[in-house]
DNA sequence: CGGCTGTTTGAATAGACTCAAAAACTGTGG
DNA sequence: CCACAGTTTTTGAGTCTATTCAAACAGCCG
């Protein structure tokens, strides 16, 4: 799991710390199956969970059923730092493999943060992370063709999958979606996600069926989703 | 400026706190004219800006030129504590109105955290914050028709901008945008938007004309919106 | 093998876009 | 108070992308 600091930041020691502070603090662990909701939307959020195994994804409900995907988290991510406001979650957080989260009180942070003055600012930095990625995200599908939204989300889930597992080379890989859960990201239907996955297959671009994601052409695909190199960097950090 | 605390969170002391910690320790203080950048995409930022006068906007420029506007953020607002990782921004922030700004360089968080252990859990609470406003944002774009979306973006300008002044009750205000701000927030061209603005002014729900913004029928621009009441409480928050 | 979930395909529709030009409004300076 | 220059808004016609609805097909797991 070595991990080399990206640029200027050199953050990692503290993403290590704050993981580390959430094991020594934990109240307990939860194990998850694919498909199990750990919070549901509604749900009273008291709690911060650090993802220790697994993907899930962060999701909202809209009136008439549909769901908008707002976020995928792997593992090292902490999740539920939100609430503050309420205390009622918006948002649903749903596994999409067999997952393992540890749990910290919401209300033990105030006192952690008088001994670890950092993890505030670390929590912080997480937090504008998360922002920063949301902006690209927001860009992504308010400017992007439907084959840009999807060509840029698969590759940003890919670079990211890759940084965790960095002795994996190949342009192959197990990506637990299902087109459903594409287009509920990228805010298209998955009637139409497969169409641009298969002109994406015709193209030599890229594979994806039955979540098994294979990079046809590397640069292809960078040309595709139009990612500044900048970008792509930002997601080899921790999440 | 009297504010009641929203719901069980009773967080408007921190809020009030963090203004006075920057305003303590700021090093510079900043005026900008309406159009001027406060920070353009690529500059270093090393600055944390706490604005005090005035609106602006956070906007991300793409290859081609076409701009998408982020977030709007009124006074109270606290600006680029993002970085963390580049030394340059990738956005820019613009003024909407003549604003003033205090700054902070962002090298004095640490030593500040310390003496006020509170600032990083605080810088937190607005960054999640954020993020929370930025995936209902997120959602309107991806998931709603182009009347669902401006309706719900001036809804959203309206009662934040509303929340500053209470004493003002009337349905109308000044809102220093163009539609091709509206646009460039929705992710619509802007002859669109006006289509759009159109048939809610015929429909009798609202009139927006050369900046000035008029709710004809506060229901109907809330069913338009299709808006969660707890959406609308959280926009009440400071920002 | 059978049931279920997930994927593929087709035809018709609708919503938003492009390009282009004209009209309305603002603020400024005389 | 009026005229001017520059923005901003409005309107029209034609096009295209993504949607809807519906049905068939393929792969996975028990």
């Amino acid at each position: 799991m070595a991990r080399r600091g990206g640029g200027e930041g050199l953050d990692e020691p503290w993403a290590l710390e704050i993981a580390s502070v959430i094991a020594g603090h934990r109240v307990g662990e939860k194990d998850v199956r694919a498909g199990q909701d750990i919070i549901a939307p509604g749900d009273p959020c008291d709690t911060i969970y650090h993802l220790v195994r697994g993907w899930v994804f962060l999701y909202g409900l809209l009136q008439d059923g549909r769901r908008q995907i707002l976020h995928f988290a792997l593992s090292g991510a902490v999740l539920g730092a939100d609430l503050a406001d309420s205390g009622t979650s918006t948002y649903g957080v749903q596994a999409l493999t067999e997952s393992r989260l540890w749990a910290l009180p919401h209300k033990s942070l105030r006192p952690l943060s008088r001994d670890h003055p950092e993890i505030g600012l670390e929590l912080a930095r997480l937090a504008a992370r998360d922002r920063t990625l949301t902006y690209d995200r927001l860009t992504s599908i308010a400017q992007g063709s439907a084959r840009k939204r999807v060509a840029q989300l698969l590759l940003e889930l890919f670079v990211r999958a890759r940084a965790q597992w960095p002795e994996q080379r190949r342009q192959k890989m197990h990506l637990p979606l299902t087109q459903e859960h594409i287009g509920d990201a990228t805010g298209l239907t998955s009637v139409h996600v497969n169409r641009v996955l298969s002109a994406l297959r015709d193209d030599g671009v890229l594979h994806f069926h039955y979540r098994r994601l294979t990079i046809l052409d590397p640069d292809r695909l960078v040309k595709t989703a139009d990612i500044e190199p900048r970008l792509a960097r930002s997601w080899l950090g921790r999440h």
